[in-house]
DNA sequence: CTGTTAGCGCGTTCAG
DNA sequence: CTGAACGCGCTAACAG
């Protein structure tokens, strides 16, 4: 177990000061070329690294940041990351990823143990717990103890900070237009229950289109659950019912898929009979069959789009930094859930 | 921007010394119980943490382990970094995750910065770059430099250190038996370039299970492709030749689902006319349809098994450490890609 | 009961 | 050209 070497080993190596070596190893002109020769051949032999830990506690700045997740088994969620990863590269910072699990008190624990000087800034997704507990104390000493922080996604307008968030009122609009486009009138919403506001939101941008285009919004097409096994038994009720829907919009990817399976169960072609379209940035939506169509959330560019105004206000000076709250265009990703002209991949 | 409350700020309060505050909040019996109380209470008003750096500095080790992973956006990473960081809670360790991009480079950056001092141990996948160049000297730097190493999943036998693997061999083996006994006699492999050790691996099981059941081992059943696009046109002229497999063998989730697709496009029906296992621990196979069979590699058990040598290595003060290697025993996940008397899911 | 000192590893004055 | 001293924030051994 050899330890790592040191200025100091150095120094004691050549019978010379700390402070020496320091200055040799920066090609310092303070010192002679000769010293600053031998030196420097010396730490390359010996592999020498200046210690992070010494240097951050020194510098009071670590180039790293934080990004706390409600959970990394979410291709969503590691498209952001993808994204923030990549920018980070650039801009030489690192990254420390954390997980809430979708809970109150670890959120609060992260937040902590990044606080407490090991990060620069905070980059960071609500946990569902949190959301629905609406109590946000934690985020608000994190700001006031000076530490940056952008929230991405599930967002709180309580919170005064930078904000990323993906336009899921027009993605849900569009997939919405799309359907009754298509002929779709009897178009089912299947979301997530009222605290989750990304689903809220999405259910907004359904209603704004069926409003738009005079569609009546009907209490029976809203089918709100919190877990996809809660969705065959409601979907099937309604399938067999005298008025059944000829379109699923569905706030996210898995429920979309699990409600098409659904549908082709029972008898009902899609998209022929039924047209389908989820909300996600996922991979399950190329492999169903048919292939999904979905409203894509551009996980990676979000992700980026966060960082860099991280990166903005860690780098401020500004006494009045003004918080920006960024919107992430969707697109509409035509597959084969739904009729269209052309049906690619 | 208020800065963070130190313990000098605090005796400065007070008008005592460093020290004294520190003893205070640690409840020494060494301090009167009158001042202990007073900087109690003004440290917890203010919210006093102290800093991780120091703490890291002082103590020589951080209570937290580095993760570098080829990519993210990975079902089965994803999972074993819940396996790591759901040990790493129990244990009070934190968990920094990055990401090698499957480069060598970056690999490289990464163990480098993480060996500054900022992590006390790290686990580890190989990038497919270093398994391509056959490079390992910056492991065994790491590994001459005191700093424990875990490799997990793709690793490489010249490197002395912890390893955690799937039994690749065995569970390609399961899931050829499988086939065989189901029938098939002509069972085609789907696999990687001979560099990436895992798909030989698995190739190797394959070969054993052909082997025992004394089914012919023929050359142009076994397909290596390093993108799934490049599946197509092969798998079709197979499909299309005199003497058509009947079962597919794929190394990976998404090679027998693109695989199971191509073949339905070509008017077989899977299970019936052609067999499909993978190899993964995926979210793909339970909504293709059919539904995906493949060998479960058990993730997040990885994970745990690989946090867990590596604690066993940080705290050991043995001299004389044993390296081990771990076998983490694969499943075979029947769903209906596949004949059997049940088909759950 | 309280304070001083030293040290973790580093960089930066400032003196010599 | 080189070194001593200081500070980042904290703890622990030792003095008083």
């Amino acid at each position: 177990m050899k330890q790592k070497i040191t200025l100091k080993k150095i120094a004691k190596e050549f019978d010379v000061s700390i402070s020496t070596v320091s200055k040799a190893l920066k090609d310092s002109h303070e010192i002679s070329v000769e010293v600053k020769e031998k030196i420097k051949t010396f730490a390359r032999r010996y592999n020498y690294k200046p210690n992070s830990l010494a240097l951050n506690l020194r510098n009071q700045k670590t180039k790293t940041i934080g990004v706390i997740l409600p959970e990394i088994v979410h291709h969503f969620f590691t498209k952001v990351i993808t994204g923030i990863e990549e920018l980070a590269n650039e801009k030489r910072y690192n990254v420390m990823i954390c997980m809430s699990n979708e809970s109150y008190e670890k959120e609060i624990l992260n937040l902590e143990m990044l606080a407490n000087g090991i990060v620069d800034g905070i980059i960071l997704s609500i946990s569902k717990e949190t959301e629905e507990r609406d109590d946000y104390r934690h985020f608000n000493d994190l700001i006031r103890n000076g530490i940056p922080l952008v929230m991405f996604d599930r967002v709180v307008d309580k919170i005064e900070c930078n904000k990323v968030i993906a336009d899921d009122v027009g993605g849900a609009f569009q997939a919405t237009e799309h359907l009754i486009q298509n002929g779709c009138s009897k178009i089912l919403l299947i979301t997530t229950p009222d605290y989750v506001v990304v689903g809220n939101e999405r259910k907004l941008g359904y209603i704004k289109a069926l409003d738009e285009y005079r569609v009546p919004v009907r209490k029976e097409f809203v089918l709100k659950v919190e877990h996809e096994f809660e969705i065959e038994g409601k979907l099937k009720d309604l399938i067999c019912s005298s008025n059944p829907p000829d379109g699923i919009f569905a706030v996210n990817e898995v429920y979309a898929a699990v409600a098409m399976r659904i549908c082709t169960e029972n008898g009902l072609k899609v998209p022929e009979d039924i047209e389908v379209i989820g909300f996600t940035d996922g991979v399950i939506s190329q492999f169903t069959t048919p292939s999904l169509t979905t409203v894509a959330q551009h996980g990676r560019h979000m992700g980026r789009k966060a960082l860099e105004l991280l990166l903005d206000e860690i780098e401020s000076q500004d006494l009045e930094y003004k918080y920006k709250t960024e919107l992430i265009t969707t697109d509409l990703k035509l597959r084969c859930s739904t009729k269209s002209v052309e049906k690619p991949n």
